[in-house]
DNA sequence: AAATTATATTTGTATGTACAAACATTATTT
DNA sequence: AAATAATGTTTGTACATACAAATATAATTT
């Protein structure tokens, strides 16, 4: 019963990896009909979500950093698709009418990608693996 | 016991993601006294291993895409880490001698890397979540 | 043997991500 | 009130990765 596909696989950081790999490439594919690759929906969503909200707290539900986050939501302005309001020393960040009236393709998206994972690794399987996955992350991180 | 730190960690392209990150981030840290980050150590090993090696050959032990490959092999010739020698259609790739003296730190980058994970998630944990990712992507990608 | 198809590799170009440093503002200490 | 420290954001720069197209060679079919 032993798995040995490949030389690497017994390496947590080698798995971890390859599996973000496909499921990037996964979550790409579902997210293709908004037009948006996966990081962008993601950024889109939480600011449709939160109205206003600044970079820091994204960054914290995407868990990437600032200066990623301040990257991604460059572009998302760029495309007329976020907005952002000066106060003080922090940023606040809007949606658009542009990316409101994308919210329920997003959702389409992002259910056709659960069901995407879900019919190949089964519900139950893939909520135990995100949330053992989940799990460890925040066990490394802190 | 629901965990629920984050609005996303449900999903699994997300929680993949965000793992992948700290993992990196990790193994570049353990990498570091190499004076190579992960992906380069990887390779080395991979060539130090097998040498006369095709591209092919390391993007599927690595599970990168080919193109990807050329790009780490290019970097690593252009430190005198790598040889390339063309044979057709074919290219092999080898060590040099300078990357055969590094063969005993990149064990020990590697092993060391290995202490801390298991260190943090417990051995068995470790194991088991390795695993779990691994069939994980197979079942994905094939 | 010529034509076609398949395979291995590289190149042009683009993307997502991060670190470290700079900047700007707010909070705290003295 | 001035000086210092802390926090939030952005900028310069770099890296790992990939896709699609181009090249080059080998294998197969006709």
């Amino acid at each position: 019963m032993e798995i040995q596909e490949t030389k690497y696989c017994t390496c947590l950081y080698h798995s971890a990896n390859a599996f973000a790999r496909v499921m990037t490439k996964m979550a790409d594919e579902a997210f293709a009909p908004t037009g948006l690759s996966t990081s962008y929906a993601f950024l889109l969503m939480t600011v449709n979500d939160s109205p206003g909200i600044q970079p820091k707290a994204i960054s914290c539900q995407m868990q990437l950093t600032p200066s990623t986050v301040t990257r991604l939501i460059e572009k998302m302005e760029y495309r007329g698709l976020l907005e952002r309001k000066s106060v003080g020393r922090a940023t606040q960040v809007f949606p658009t009418e542009k990316s409101e009236a994308l919210k329920p393709e997003l959702k389409k998206a992002w259910q056709s990608l659960y069901k995407q994972y879900t019919s190949i690794l089964g519900k139950e399987t893939a909520r135990k693996l995100t949330d053992d996955i989940h799990k460890a992350y925040m066990e490394i991180d802190k």
